[in-house]
This record gives C-alpha cells, sequence and structure tokens, in this order.
DNA sequence: TTGTAACTGCAAGTCACTTGCAATACTCAA
DNA sequence: TTGAGTATTGCAAGTGACTTGCAGTTACAA
C-alpha cells in the first residue's frame, strides 16, 4: 500500500543517489504513489498536466529513473502501451495480474500457484481465460 | 513445420470462408509460411515490399483475417510491437517462448512445464532469467 | 552565493498501427 | 464467358506512444 511512509522512503532513496531531486520529480512520485493498480505513462500524462505537474517528455525519462532506483516495475501487457506498478516494500514479491479482454480493467493477483490458478479465476467469475507465460534473460549468445 | 500441406490447407481454408482469395493474401499467407519463429507485421513489411508483396496497410489488414481463419495466432512480448506466429496442425498445442533481453530474439520452448522450468532454462545457459505469467478474459463485470 | 552539470519542456521526429477513400479485382450469377 | 457488384487494395493522411535535440532553468556541492 503506498503511505507516507513509503513517500518519505522514495524520497531519501533519491537523495542517496546521484539523481537530483526536482519539482517535477515530486509532483510525478506523488501521483506514482497513489496508485493502486498498474498505469501508464499516458494515464500519468492525463493527470499531471498544467500548473504544479509535469511535461509528457519529463514522465518518460523519470519512470526508468524510478525503475532503477526500484520504486517502480515495469508490467506490459499486449496492448502496445508500457505499464508500470509500484515496487512493494518486501522483496521477493511475486504477483501477476489478469486483463479484462473487453475493458481492459488490470487486476492484480493475491496468489501465484501457476498450477489451478485458472480454477480459481473462473471461480471469481471470469470467462474465456487464456493465460500467457514468457521468459527473458540473456540468451547464451549474449551471455 | 510450414510445409506444402499447410499452403494447400490454408488456401482452402481462405476459399471455405467469405473472404476473397486476392493476390497480395497469397503473397503474404506464403511469407507467413515461411517462418519458423514469431514474427512482427513491420517483418513482413520489409519482406514484402515491392513488386509481387504487398502493402503495409494490407499486412495490417490481412494478419487479423488469417487469425480468424485459424491461421495464426498471435503472441505479444514487452515490446511495443504485436509478434505472430503460424497456428501447428495439431489443436491444443500449448507452448511459450524465451525472449532474450538484448537481442530480443525469440525462441519457442518445447516444453510447458511452468515449474522447474527456469532450471531448464539455466541449464541451457540462460542468465538473468525473469518470467511473466498473464491471465486474461471476460472479467467478471463484462460478462 | 555561485558555477556547473543535471534537468526540464518545447518542438519536431520516429515507429507501429489505423482510417478514409477512390480505384481495382475477385466471384458469382446469368 | 462476361458483367455486376462488393470485397479488397494501396495511397495519403492521421493517431498514439514514445524519443531526441536543444536552449533555457535549477538543484546542489563547494
Amino acid at each position: 500500500m503506498p503511505t507516507a511512509k513509503n513517500l518519505q522512503a522514495a524520497l531519501e532513496k533519491i537523495s542517496a543517489s546521484p539523481y537530483r531531486l526536482t519539482r517535477p520529480r515530486r509532483a510525478l512520485l506523488d501521483m506514482v504513489l497513489k496508485q493502486t493498480k498498474p498505469f501508464s505513462a499516458p494515464d500519468l500524462e492525463k493527470k499531471l498536466k498544467g500548473k504544479n505537474g509535469c511535461d509528457a517528455v519529463t514522465i518518460y525519462r523519470t519512470l526508468p529513473v524510478f525503475i532503477e532506483l526500484g520504486l517502480l516495475e515495469r508490467c506490459d501487457f499486449s496492448d502496445q502501451t508500457a505499464f508500470y506498478e509500484v515496487t512493494h516494500g518486501h522483496e521477493g514479491h511475486h504477483h501477476h495480474h489478469i486483463v479484462c479482454t473487453t475493458c481492459k480493467q488490470v487486476e492484480p493477483l493475491k496468489f501465484c500457484l501457476v498450477e489451478g490458478q485458472e480454477q480459481v479465476l473462473k471461480r471469481l467469475g471470469y470467462l474465456n481465460l487464456k493465460h500467457r507465460l514468457e521468459f527473458s534473460g540473456l540468451c547464451p549468445a549474449c551471455a
């Protein structure tokens, strides 16, 4: 859960890094920590435009910084738009999502057993379930 | 494996459908059946431009038709570009991919046990392994 | 307080993909 | 075999996400 404590910890992480703590970065951090579901850069853009927000370009440049600092994680779906999520405090936290094929709503899943998971989702009322599992890493040629 | 038999079967599927069998569709089908790995629309665009190929717009319009006819499947990665794969003859075929974080090469995996799979990949020489599992379906609200 | 390198935001560009529309070409019926 | 009528094509232009160049601004170490 995003809390004041998270904000505090995040600000300290930035200060401790070589990155500068600027007004646009504070605004973006504030907004990002308010999110309870995965969000995209255009989402943030709409919420942060004008007065005390920040420019779209700054959003695109800052999100990778936040990822590098461990504040965010990237989680893409099949949708041509990158999504991001606030990193949970505890390390080793591992979870997945379910995306509605119609409304595109993304819901985090609290559980992670792969086996039998679709059964659980069916019981929750989801239909036409599909799943996709992708691995990524350095291939032997690049390693 | 794409074979003459696949081509024959595919041509018959198109003929049997309400879709017309046009020259650009033949060219695209030929090219698509030659692919041994997942491919993107821009991939095809490069290979099909000019003389007897077809226009990019036609590619983008035809790929969904081929999917509808069961000739292709869409398989996206975290890369802002949609990828496609030739459907294998036998139904119920289910597999995943591994994407190199550096060279972006996509390799199909022959196996599908989720448990212990990363161990298998490590033994094959992959490093810094991550995996992503996404479910999709109609959410209770849309169902 | 100040020098300077990091950062910002505008403008313009790129890349994947979509839409509008007039010209073309399948296919079926005669 | 042909002609009609509609599906399909390809050009041009548009959209949306994201990137790059650059000049002006600002955080922060000294």
